[in-house]
DNA sequence: TGTACATCAGTGAACGCGCGTTCACTGATGTAC
DNA sequence: TGTACATCAGTGAACGCGCGTTCACTGATGTAC
């Protein structure tokens, strides 16, 4: 059992980017599905088919659904990062001003296909395997440290660890109390109060 | 077609009695393993089982799962309601404390089955049929204004009707990332800072 | 009070279906000489 | 440069399984006389 740092054979270039880029779109279309329709409402089938694939050439890519499922998170907390941290030169109530109006529009709760993944899969990631749990755990605590530096401190105030943990956890609630209820009303009610809330202090 | 105000036969005052408490145990069990597994993972069959029955009796109660999962959806509603409004003396700030203080609890963490309904299924409610998106938008609405009457008017402060959205907002943020991440230390994070912003103001 | 019949809550085998997964295969692309 | 062979990304039929749902039934409970 020796097999010294055995790498995969790496075939051709040409063939590695054309399965590359398969693998690819079966995450993208993974991580718009499984938002919209939660990780059971989207099969594997369905997966594939919405990259352009047939089903059985799905195991060449990943082990099992749930590796799947593990490779999208990556996906979708990438692109929750590019969406908050949007503008490098944005700081403080600025920048909280900018995330909060993109997080809680309506627009967000009508795109969950392409919005946030707590809002969408929480759930359904807190009854996950350990991959996923871990994978969540470790995205989730680098995002707070990234709005974390966003933020700037206030003497007197709360400290910004406290104040980047109470944003992420209003926005995440506003939204999947906002999409539960679905009447336009009562919904854009919720974004609005919440964000007014939050921009405070 | 007359049939005037035809009311069920309702047959025998003890065969009605052991009917309805099926009903209620079939309820009562569907209302923990919804909220523990989600919608898609407990079967009819489960709740069946749990509520001491076979499989086959259930569609003497309910006409199918859907119905069956509109019928739970009342019973956390009421369990929610009387979860966040024990005290009747409470009122402002001293109720809030007390209503942070168990939502936003380990206990709360650790048992979704007996715990508030939106961080379990408002993912699955919101891709679910008219009739449970009906109940669930009456439901939160009548519910968000038991709270404002729990709270007490803050001249210069924000509105009774917006503090009670923004505390149900991040109370229901707040666990929905907590359960999410797993890893208790963080998780425990989450729950306290949530709880010492949203005393605030 | 006792017997015959009707009612009905619950049983459990069976159904069709879509799921995740397997596997023998195909055809295009690459390599060897 | 041309031919023979090897590789491999992707195909699609097939599998076992658990799901929601149906239905002929059973046995306990109630009613009629």
């Amino acid at each position: 059992m020796q097999k010294p740092t055995a790498k995969e054979p790496a075939p051709s270039p040409q063939r590695g980017q054309k399965k590359a880029s398969s693998r690819q779109r079966i995450l993208a279309t993974g991580a718009r599905l499984f938002r919209e329709r939660g990780l059971h409402g989207a099969s594997v089938n369905e997966v594939m088919a919405g990259a352009g694939l047939t089903r059985g050439g799905f195991y060449a890519h990943f082990e099992d659904k749930e590796a799947l499922v593990a490779g999208t998170l990556h996906e979708m907390f990438d692109e929750a990062e590019r969406n908050w941290l949007l503008h490098d030169e944005l700081r403080g109530d600025a920048w909280v001003e900018l995330a909060l109006k993109r997080y809680l529009s309506v627009p967000h709760l009508q795109e969950p296909g392409r919005g946030c993944v707590m809002p969408s899969l929480s759930a359904d990631l807190s009854r996950g395997d350990e991959k996923q749990r871990q994978i969540v755990a470790a995205r989730i605590s680098s995002f707070l440290q990234l709005v974390e530096d966003k933020l700037e401190e206030h003497p007197g105030g709360a400290s910004r660890r406290e104040r980047a943990i109470a944003l992420f956890a209003g926005c995440v609630g506003a939204v999947t109390i906002a999409r539960a209820v679905g009447e336009p009303a009562l919904a854009e009610e919720v974004l609005t109060a919440t964000r007014r809330q939050l921009r405070r202090r």
